[in-house]
DNA sequence: CTCTTAAAGTGTCATAAGGACACTTATCGA
DNA sequence: TCGATAAGTGTCCTTATGACACTTTAAGAG
């Protein structure tokens, strides 16, 4: 022995005061994203309090420590909250921080992105004013809080490169739906227009769409197909990208 | 006016003390890979501090406020100071956060993963004891700390998949390195053998590679073709996975 | 010096998947 | 009943890949 004291980690622990260490501001938010009348559109709330009161901004906030045991828990519960259920997809998008995106000092968010069907919280989302959906090719009219607009940059990037290996866009389309939205989802993801034979052949390979068996007429015009999400529609991935 | 007083953000910010909330634990912890003597290697430190002292864990540690602008640059410095230098190729990997992963509390990780050819920290690493390069697939020997397995397990399987779209494995080799190599690294992280002729073709459909000109033995047989990463590497994607 | 072996690099063919595009099917509405 | 419209299909061409045999180059044994 030295001298000094050997500590226990049970010792350490109990002497350990967070507060005695610079504190980290650390929030979750989300970018949840829908297709409407041939639009992609993204949730945004209103702030309602300090810092950037009245502008319009992700849905997010801090962890409940009590009853969030996980990063997800929390997107989860702030977006149920906004929309009144919990979306069909996400994943964890990505970490934002630094020392000048929050007044509050260095902060750190961690982002989720998701899709839901526009029908799912339609109800919900009419019933309140502070929480709405808005075109994502219109964002530029909008002055966003944060870094937010950053941050939906992010997610369209992240669902652009999903359209192109994956059919996880469906998970924007309320079931049954037919391959002719399916496909306008991924073409306003992706920014170009797609083949039809090569999208229904795709779809066909995968496995991972089920026809219901049912038509639905579109307009005028023959009748469409009409599909649902298969249990492995989120695992899929084409081996090579859609789109010349 | 309805008699309350209306805060500015001014004042809100006035009177913000980060320390009324309650704390979520916030660090950066780095997954650093390279390659060498026909094996993926991972960095780890030991860690001489509570909690967890002794055990093998990433390298990471909290943000510094006065001296990190951003995530990365945390990463950068906590990695700088374990081997020397900053690694040729960073990415953030994803947040890894939760109530019970760190006995402290409430606790988050940004966690980021690198590559770095071998020899660009050899002297650095070799002159201590508490840093080392550990065999990647013989890692279930070791106890790490905290959740260190499964952030370690989801670098690789990023790597994994930049392997098969991307020539991004190149930056774990040390300039002019042989197609031999490189194959070699690529069919470590992705797990099966690949055919010469594929590798080659979409090295030089590619671009992202440039022929040096030299030729370097290769012990017994024809010496290999050297070559180093062009400008575009970190950019160029393939269009369809290698890999049958 | 030559022969063997080993490894890098190449030529070529068959296959699989996508884009293009014309054609067919099915519905609406005038 | 016919025209317009949109979903769905058949077919050809192109392209990237895997397979595999062949060529090139060097080290080392005899």
């Amino acid at each position: 022995m030295d001298g000094t004291v050997t500590e226990t980690e049970r010792d350490y622990l109990a002497g350990y005061d967070p507060r005695e260490f610079p504190i980290v501001l650390t929030t979750v938010d989300s970018v949840l994203f829908t297709y409407h009348e041939d639009r992609l559109k993204v949730l945004l709330v209103q702030r309602a309090n300090h810092p950037q009161a009245g502008r319009w901004a992700l849905p997010g906030g801090y962890i409940d420590q009590d009853r969030d045991a996980t990063l997800e828990d929390t997107a989860h519960r702030v977006l149920a909250s906004k929309t009144g259920v919990v979306p069909p997809y996400i994943e964890q998008l990505g970490s934002f921080g630094g020392a000048g995106r929050d007044p509050r000092g260095w902060s750190v968010t961690i982002a989720y992105t998701a899709l839901i069907p526009f029908q799912a919280c339609l109800t919900h989302i009419e019933s309140v004013t502070d929480t709405q959906w808005f075109d994502v090719a219109r964002l530029n009219e909008l002055e966003l809080g944060f870094d937010h607009e950053a941050i939906i940059d992010a997610g369209r990037e992240r669902f652009r490169q999903k359209a192109l290996y994956s059919l996880v866009p469906a998970h924007a389309l309320q079931e049954p739906f037919s391959l002719a939205d399916l496909r306008r989802v991924h073409e306003l993801l992706i920014g170009m227009t797609l083949s039809r034979k090569s999208f229904i052949r795709r779809v066909e390979e995968s496995g991972a769409l089920i026809e219901t068996g049912d038509e639905a007429p579109s307009g005028r015009g023959r009748p469409s197909k009409l599909y649902r999400r298969s249990p492995h529609l989120d695992d899929y991935r084409f081996i090579r990208n859609i789109g010349k």
